[in-house]
DNA sequence: TGCTCTTGATTGAACAATCAGTCAAGTGGA
DNA sequence: TCCACTTGACTGATTGTTCAATCAAGAGCA
């Protein structure tokens, strides 16, 4: 569990690489001269063998992907302020070049993968689809939304970004087929508010 | 460009492979096992390098990317009939085992492929995003749709399907977050709706 | 019918390169 | 001296790929 500089240098190079290339193509040697070692063979004085520094290498990055919600997220706050935190947390995480190098990582090898795929799920937008039904749900029973199903509204809202976030993050050959970020979140949460809004109450102008 | 039976056969052991394992973890001597063949040389003759191989196994399942919406969509239906039908047909599509596995084959692959990754776009989601948008646009012409920026609105529509196919095709531990398919359907396409409708421009005015 | 000759298809053996992992021999500071 | 750390050289296995040899089936000719 010790932390040294030269462990800590394994590590980063070794993200680097298994992001860059995944876990096959990324070689120990490559990861090595990443990390200005001499030797490949220092990586095995610090890990027992190249699976157990790849999941080294995730471990040490699951905690970031919980802080998508970390924030003050309030079940009674309105729902047009909280879709939009929501939304700009979501869109601010993975402009961070290590998330979005991580969520590469997982994309590439967490469908070899299931175990870790649950883990990382678990951690990441698991916890992201929990929140943001139980959210749902609270303000249905506030009244605030009409009624449906919580569940499928969580993931039809962050599956709105899905295409955005993959054309940023793992494939810019999307990107011609994509809005500009501050308009499609503008359009996805009024979209979204619309369609779930209680009919015929008091509702503000929405302008074009 | 000819079609023998071996090379017929070469190609589907390839496809399998490749999607089960991705390209560097499926090796030639599988591929040769897969397809009943002896000698793992034998697929040097029909193919120059693996590199080929795997081209030639892309190419060939390219064209049922197209298929989405190769169904009779006029631009002038209804909106409630069209994206239903749209949503219907992208769940039904994959589906099929060949379509999920050649989607796995893309999310894996493409990411350290781009050129590959260009020419499955265009015939893949970029068509079915480009039908959408210029639909939208019109239903928004023909005042049956409120105005709003189409194409945000399309990549939200498709979007809203990731991670429910993201589940079925490559990652089945986010099954557990996911709703009924059937349900997701209905809920989307309401949301949609409702979020899209012209405003009744007679509102009851309902002070709490 | 018999007999070569050609051609496409198939094979087992072997190639060089690269891989993850090992090992013995060091280094340098306490 | 001791011990955490570092190194270059090495190993055995696997990789994609090549190659010479072989097989089956005709084609042309007697």
């Amino acid at each position: 569990m010790e932390d040294t500089d030269r462990r800590r240098a394994i590590l980063e190079a070794a993200f680097a690489e298994f992001s860059a290339k995944g876990f096959r193509g990324a070689t120990i040697k490559s990861i090595a001269r990443a990390a200005g070692i001499q030797s490949p063979a220092l990586i095995y004085w610090y890990f027992p063998t190249k699976e157990a520094l790849f999941q080294a290498v995730i471990e040490a990055h699951v905690p970031v992907l919980g802080m998508v919600v970390g924030g003050k997220l309030a079940l009674d706050a309105p729902p047009e302020q909280v879709l939009e935190t929501l939304a700009h947390a979501l869109l601010a995480t993975f402009n961070q070049p290590a998330e979005a190098r991580m969520a590469r990582l997982i994309l590439t090898e967490a469908v070899q993968r299931p175990e870790i795929a649950h883990i990382l799920i678990e951690h990441g937008p698991g916890r992201g689809l929990a929140f943001l039904t139980t959210y749902l749900a609270r303000q249905v029973e506030l009244g605030r939304l009409r009624p449906h199903d919580p569940r499928a509204g969580a993931v039809a809202f962050l599956g709105m970004f899905a295409p955005l976030l993959l054309s940023r993050v793992a494939m810019p050959a999307l990107a011609e087929y994509m809005p500009d970020a501050e308009a499609h979140v503008r359009t996805v949460v009024d979209i979204f508010l619309c369609g779930l809004r209680v009919d015929d109450a008091e509702q503000e102008r929405i302008t074009p």
